[in-house]
DNA sequence: CTGTTAGCGCTTTCAT
DNA sequence: ATGAAAGCGCTAACAG
């Protein structure tokens, strides 16, 4: 290919000597990053039409098309999503908010989120508000990026938190969680009901001395509700409780079930609000020479990797996080790309795994 | 406080009855989210008035502060972040460019980045390459938001990202790694010393028959090498080895044992490239009813949390997972508020942990 | 298929 | 302490 000694030689139509391009202000300032103006100008075509070559290649001549992106390989050239966005207030970013990733509880549903998102063009955005009261700081700030779209673990927000989220008017789904009021979108189960299967399977499996050891959060307490009330219909109640400040560590699980012995109570089963802490309970049975689950059956929840093989007496409720994550970026892309989403609320439900007798 | 019958109702210094403001086309068109200038026209003020309320309320008198406070939260005005950071050329993101996050080993490193940040100002855009070739375009697409700062994982980039990646001028970390040639700033630990320590435990033990587990992952590749290394000094070999595809899963971990056995290798110790593949080849080890360590020494890398109490005799490498991730943040914090890092070079180091006689 | 014009919503710079 | 003007880098909408 002949080298072009100037900018605008014999191609973009240009009929006679009119020069090239409005030559922008001689000295390029600022930055130093290069433009698509920039671009524009060596290639010797309009900004417009590098903006097509790099965003829609189809609206653009094929010749035209890869002398473009010559240029633009060249030259190192970075899209500024910043202005695109603004420009077509459309960011290509879609918001996560979750309380955690330490847990690991959330992390198949973040990375399932992400790689479909990516797959369709969107960045996620992730925000961690800690389980604490940071949801609405980080709810405003990240609606500030203008996110295409919203995710967020749980039904529970602030009516502040609420009233912004509705007024993004963004498809959102709200997940890891069931409500009557959704703001929008729903992918997720029942707490409720997962409680009290877990109370249900014990008391089927003969346990009658039950305690159980839960982290303080709000679906949590969802879950001891479910629980206790099926506890309650078969006239039982807990042995013994024991209720921490998130976040959930092994040691805190450890920690709780000493305080529970310690306090006299000597269940033959105990509940667990995550598998988290039925690790550190299995670990204070086994370091007092309690026989599990001959002499203590545990049960956890989430059925965390480690739940399976190595730790075959642990009893716990899988959930399909993977599944979550996919099910929420189909929900959210059907919307965005303007079909309907088949359906508002998917109740993706759970399985209490048994693996006490197995 | 007064009602205020019209925009401009003696403030903004307004001397006469100049116009209070040059008022926008009417109807407000577009997006119907409130913009700045929504704010400003309501709060009789200039729109770089409201825009100082927002970022810097110390250059505004009190009074009007509250004032446009009040307007701010009546609209709900959430400011725009590509626009602001489009004119400021500041974008408060912070890229951070992982492989996964659903192996756990990345997690407290990703949240300890992400709160420090958070605290700063700063959102961290979370790209996932997923052990694959996917960082080239991901880097590039992430830049396209022109964060002020990039956090990555590694230390191995091919030209074009490295390119790339120096042509931003961003403070960079390199994490979890070291490496002679650094882009910027390095965090991180040696994985040629992990094998050879990995190794010299093992054979200081007085293990002599050591196989070894892997994922075919750039990092692990490099503990391996340690790891022959220092047998070989020590005029041993591997007896067996398993090298399979990235990600690592507990049942991967177990089939590698389980073909290693199958294939006639009798190992007294395995060494794994991870815990979770650790945690595979005990539930092997146990399926076929050898003692751990007794029979058999299994060694993981990460000290992830489940390798704690509940697998007492899984020993392992423990890293600074959270560590890592807070020297990272301060590190670019401490570049992009100007002061020169203490440190380009980082080394966390690492700790080997022997469960299988404590 | 390519270009022109006019912003997107905010901040910078320089006045006042 | 506050404001006016001029963009940041890009794309929508319309011409041709």
């Amino acid at each position: 290919m002949p080298r072009r000694p100037r900018a605008n030689a014999g191609r973009t139509g240009a009929r006679d000597g009119r020069p090239a391009r409005p030559a922008r202000p001689a000295t390029s300032r600022s930055t130093g990053s290069v433009t698509l103006e920039d671009v524009a100008r060596i290639a010797g075509v309009s900004p417009i039409t590098v903006s097509r070559v790099v965003n829609r290649p189809e609206l653009v001549r094929a010749a035209t098309v890869e002398h473009v992106q010559r240029v633009i390989a060249r030259t190192g050239y970075v899209p500024n999503l910043l202005a695109g966005g603004l420009a077509s207030r459309r960011s290509r970013i879609v918001a996560a908010i979750v309380p955690t990733v330490t847990n690991g509880i959330f992390v198949e549903t973040i990375q399932a989120l992400t790689d479909r998102l990516w797959d369709a063009g969107y960045h996620v955005v992730l925000g961690l508000t800690g389980y604490t009261a940071r949801e609405e700081a980080l709810v405003t700030e990240i609606l500030g990026r203008r996110p295409e779209a919203l995710f967020i673990v749980g039904v529970n927000h602030s009516p502040v938190t609420r009233r912004r989220i509705l007024s993004a008017q963004i498809p959102v789904v709200e997940a890891w969680d069931l409500t009557e009021t959704p703001l929008d979108m729903v992918v997720g189960f029942s707490h409720e009901k997962v409680g009290a299967a877990v109370a249900e399977h014990l008391v089927a499996k003969g346990y009658r001395r039950i305690a159980s050891v839960w982290a303080d959060d709000a679906r949590a307490a969802r879950r001891r509700r479910g629980f206790l009330e099926v506890l309650a219909r078969h006239g039982l109640e807990e042995v013994g409780v024991s209720i921490t400040p998130a976040p959930s560590t092994q040691r805190v699980g450890r920690q709780s079930m000493a305080d529970l012995l310690s306090r006299g109570v000597r269940p033959d089963a105990v509940a667990c609000s995550s598998d988290t802490f039925a690790q550190g309970v299995l670990a204070e049975a086994r370091a007092r020479g309690l026989a599990v689950p001959a002499e203590l059956a545990v049960m956890g929840f989430g059925d965390l990797e480690f739940a399976a093989d190595t730790v075959p007496a642990l009893s716990t409720v899988r959930i399909d996080r993977e599944g979550i994550g996919r099910l929420a970026a189909e929900a959210l892309l059907a919307h965005l790309e303007g079909k309907p989403p088949p359906r508002k609320v998917v109740d993706v439900g759970f399985q209490v795994v048994d693996r006490a007798t197995t």
